[in-house]
DNA sequence: TTGAATTCTTAACCTAAATCAATATGCAAT
DNA sequence: ATTGCATATTGATTTAGGTTAAGAATTCAA
């Protein structure tokens, strides 16, 4: 039998959590701020994975022998704490299985929704974000550019 | 304690397991044959989620009281088991961390790669589905049309 | 085996969103 | 306050992929 390991930590604004490629990535659980999970393609460009404010859980799923896809850095000063991506699954099944409906359905968005669909979306799920986070972040989570994103704003007025 | 219920189930080709909207899902591992989960949308169009080959497991993820977005049927007659999911969680924690890194891939390949890129990470990553469906169900797994398709896979000869 | 029904391909045209570029607005640091 | 820098908006243009349509190739049922 072995103890569980949390560790706190303190995250300033724009720190870095985790890196691409690092090997043993860690679970976060959020206590105050704002985390974000993001990739970075060939072309350089940045993509929003996933956005964490409290009480959300972040982390890289890639398999546990595979290198990290995503990098973890903080959008506000953070207290979150460290877990063990095993121990995770044990002390926390139920918000494992929410963060699988979260990704489902993010999915189904990004298969079947366009841009204003998405849009509207994301204002009905993650009201308390869209305050909290730039336009260009809100766009990159939505898969489209800034300017597509003012644009679909615009448009969306009128309807309203 | 109370004794964990798997029920064998043969599905034949075209039958649908499990219908959107129905509440609670069950998790299904296919022994032999192809399972696929998929939505339709407002407008009638129909987007695959997932193709569950021999070993694979296949559910729909929205939370539990909530009804399920997806569908399940066969695309080839299918020997599968029916789990309770809160079940499946305990009995299989690791494929479930599969799942998840499979759904993260999912969202970095739809928000950041091309119908090029995708279709040739799609042959890579899934190299014995690729014969056993269509083109056309291929094309609704990577999010485009049949016709997008078969102009990518012309372009794509002359690079490899 | 033959007809009917899907599926696949190809082409012409259309549209949502990307790209490029210029200006405007806001914000942080001195 | 003033400079500098990132963000946001707007416009002009391009492009990837959608739509529509028609023919060829496969699959399926009788």
């Amino acid at each position: 039998m072995h103890s569980i390991s949390m560790k706190k930590i303190s995250v300033k604004k724009g720190e870095i959590l985790q890196h691409k490629g690092e090997l043993n990535s860690k679970v976060y659980k959020v206590h105050s701020g704002l985390l974000r999970s993001y990739s970075i393609d060939e072309q350089g460009k940045e993509h929003i994975f996933l956005f964490a404010p409290e009480d959300w859980i972040i982390a890289d799923n890639s398999a546990k022998d595979v290198p990290s896809e995503l990098y973890i850095d903080a959008l506000e000063d953070t207290e979150c704490e460290a877990i063990n991506r095993d121990e995770d699954l044990v002390l926390e099944p139920l918000k494992l299985l929410k963060r699988m409906a979260v990704l489902q359905n993010r999915v189904i968005m990004l298969m079947s929704a366009s841009a204003i669909e998405r849009y509207n979306h994301f204002l009905k799920t993650y009201p308390h974000i869209v305050q909290r986070v730039s336009q260009k972040m809100i766009a990159s989570y939505l898969g489209i550019t800034p300017e597509a994103l003012s644009r679909v704003k615009k448009e969306s007025h009128g309807k309203r």
